[in-house]
DNA sequence: TGTACATCAGTGAACGCGCGTTCACTGATGTAC
DNA sequence: TGTACATCAGTGAACGCGCGTTCACTGATGTAC
């Protein structure tokens, strides 16, 4: 059966969520041309209308997280105006997109980064350090507004709170998906709140 | 030039370490029988003479990796009996071994493993359970020595331990190994300590 | 509004390539007497 | 200690398969007059 058309900015979009969607389940290493054509309704060759080749399918989804990752640290900033809150929210928010957010710890460690195009890893740790940059604010003003003296910086302190999304992303996937990540991460959170006020 | 002849003990060994090494590097998905065959100095076909496929050549390496966790834990046990100096060493030991130990979160995000046979995912959950147990036991001893009433149970706590080591082997890694880990560490601790004593 | 033509987004067939694995072989190493 | 034989660990050639990509094609959609 022959798939309706499409203009080619519909298209690119659809690619760009197939892959992120196909990323999070299974990685990035059997993503292959015929199975991302599939689940788009295409046949592989035509996926080459809209994209020259797989490596700008891999940066299209790439550019698509980091514009994901942006919008949920503005949604939260917008949510409240009370630092520990939003991040509190921040928290909650990776725990319930755990599932789709799983494209982003595996793109971080695919060999497509590592050996891709240096480019391509750039690209990355910028959308990567902007998001934390965010973190990095928001802890600057709670630090500001608490009565404690910190041991560390802002910037050590937003690594740890991405490092508390990231093991508890470790172990749901290890667990077969059974770790109670909500629960961790509100443990999690109490005991890095301390460190805030 | 054909390569010496060796007991099978001695290459299964060493074949194992070969793909910890090249995983580490570059992730599993570009390990190739060729690649790997020609890393020990052999032919491709020769593997076959010591694993039955590939399959069994990558449960070797988890099982090598889960041997040197251990093994790290019980070294820094025997240094010193004081749990605050053990957990110090341990990361310390995450800082000086990082680019080796990438294959660790190389393996835990690969295809291999989600899309592998389900016992794969087993053993290794099994392995990392035992090193973060590991963790959680000297953390409950250290909290049974301190004066504060922590927030969260050890479990919590040993699990985002295990989160410092994984969000500075992001870093590094994003940022083409220049972000200085074992400064971050040792920020990181001074925080973490807090929660402790 | 209708017609003529250009562009666009789909198709299936074909390609060269590297992959994991098998196989018949060879000569070095180990074992029995 | 020397000889005969079995086992073991190496080899290169060959396999079937799925991969990313190209290409000539087709018919739907958009544009000019």
């Amino acid at each position: 059966m022959r798939a309706a058309k499409r203009h080619t900015a519909f298209r690119r979009r659809q690619i760009g969520e197939a892959i992120l969607a196909m990323m999070a389940r299974d990685g990035i290493a059997g993503l292959s041309t015929a199975r991302l054509a599939r689940r788009v309704g295409l046949v592989p060759s035509a996926l080459y209308r809209h994209y020259k080749n797989k490596d700008e399918m891999l940066d299209a989804a790439i550019d698509l997280i980091g514009e994901r990752l942006l919008a949920q640290a503005s949604r939260t900033r917008a949510a409240t105006g009370d630092p520990i809150r939003q991040l509190e929210l921040l928290l909650a928010a990776h725990a319930r997109h755990m599932p789709e957010n799983q494209a982003i710890p595996q793109l971080l460690f695919s060999e497509e980064l590592s050996l891709g195009p240096v480019s391509r890893r750039r690209r990355t740790h910028q959308k990567l350090r902007r998001y934390i940059g965010e973190i990095e604010q928001i802890i600057r003003v709670a630090l500001a507004q608490g009565r404690t003296r910190p041991a560390a910086d802002a910037r050590t302190m937003s690594i740890m709170f991405m490092g508390l999304v990231q093991s508890a992303g470790i172990y749901w996937r290890l667990s077969g998906r059974r770790f109670d990540v909500a629960r961790y991460l509100r443990q999690a959170w109490r005991l890095f709140r301390g460190l805030l006020v």
